[in-house]
DNA sequence: CACCATGTTCCTTG
DNA sequence: CCAAGGAACATGGT
């Protein structure tokens, strides 16, 4: 679930819910996804705190919080591969892989995270080597082609790379390069001017029509299934509502056919992930 | 049993 | 020091 698309629409969504709510009775089930603190230091932490403002940079997600004494003031979050965020009833039980929750009035927050790879925690030394954010001002065709045209690595591997330009995924980097008719085998150094500048036109357009997407889906899913009785958003073992099926053009569908050209999408493995791709429409 | 999965960090090699 | 590539982290679905 969670590339820059995905992390925008969980934040618009907690914010009414969180923001200017106070934390109260705050658990972490997971310590694994503390950074080197322990479980009750984190919770004393954050205990009481007041939170502020929810906010994103790339597909880390920040909760500030207002100052007090010498509380910290922002926590840093990240989803890594399976983590989602929702409220649920207080006196529902907690899904199994609950990591954080905490209490919000009748509601209970819950960070849950099956396969443990994200991160909750008080750094924010992973920010600092991030890129720009790619829907901002900040995020130029100068910007892209330079970065590319120095590198040796593919250009599947340099938009992975968050220091490059932040919140592109496995699924929106295939996505983004066959909008921009590039092959993802292709070397950075080997980029045209042109070529970079429909990459950068289809890197903005393939993430602000997900995020359009994203929020023109219902908040609450618990019509579609049972087991998500009560719970907002992408609550545990929701049915993929219909919206979101069939939305990629390429991810994950090797062997059907391109919706340009007819050809059929082929799938390789690069550092050890998936690429998709039409070998007709992209060069 | 095999393989696959929306991510980041750490370690090794050159 | 940097660039590049690979393994590790842990769980679940098919």
């Amino acid at each position: 679930m969670p590339e820059l698309p995905e992390v925008e629409i969980l934040i618009r969504h907690l914010r009414p819910l969180l923001e200017g709510t106070k934390i109260q009775r705050p658990q972490v089930l997971k310590p694994g996804l503390m950074d080197k603190i322990s479980a009750d230091d984190c919770t004393s932490a954050i205990n009481g705190a007041q939170l502020t403002t929810i906010d994103r940079r790339g597909k880390f997600i920040l909760f500030r919080f207002k100052p007090h004494r010498n509380k910290p003031d922002l926590v840093v979050s990240h989803l890594g591969m399976t983590g989602r965020m929702f409220l649920q009833p207080l006196k529902a039980p907690l899904p199994k892989h609950a990591a954080v929750t905490w209490r919000c009035g009748d509601d209970q927050f819950v960070f849950e995270d099956p396969r443990g790879f994200g991160s909750f925690g008080f750094r924010d030394d992973s920010l600092k080597r991030m890129g720009p954010e790619p829907l901002s001002e900040a995020f130029t065709i100068g910007h892209l082609y330079k970065e590319l045209k120095r590198s040796k690595r593919t250009i599947k591997a340099c938009l992975m790379d968050q220091s490059l330009v932040t919140g592109l995924g496995n699924i929106y980097v295939s996505e983004s390069l066959h909008r921009a008719g590039i092959r993802p085998t292709k070397r950075g150094q080997a980029i045209t001017k042109s070529a970079a500048a429909a990459l950068w036109s289809a890197i903005r357009e393939t993430l602000s029509e997900a995020i359009e997407l994203g929020a023109s889906l219902k908040l609450d899913f618990q019509g579609s299934e049972k087991k998500g009785d009560g719970l907002f958003y992408f609550g545990s073992s929701i049915k993929t509502p219909p919206e979101l099926e069939e939305r990629f053009l390429v991810y994950g569908r090797e062997g059907s056919p391109c919706s340009q050209c007819g050809s059929f999408i082929k799938r390789i493995t690069q550092d050890n992930r998936g690429s998709f791709y039409c070998p007709s429409c992209q060069k």
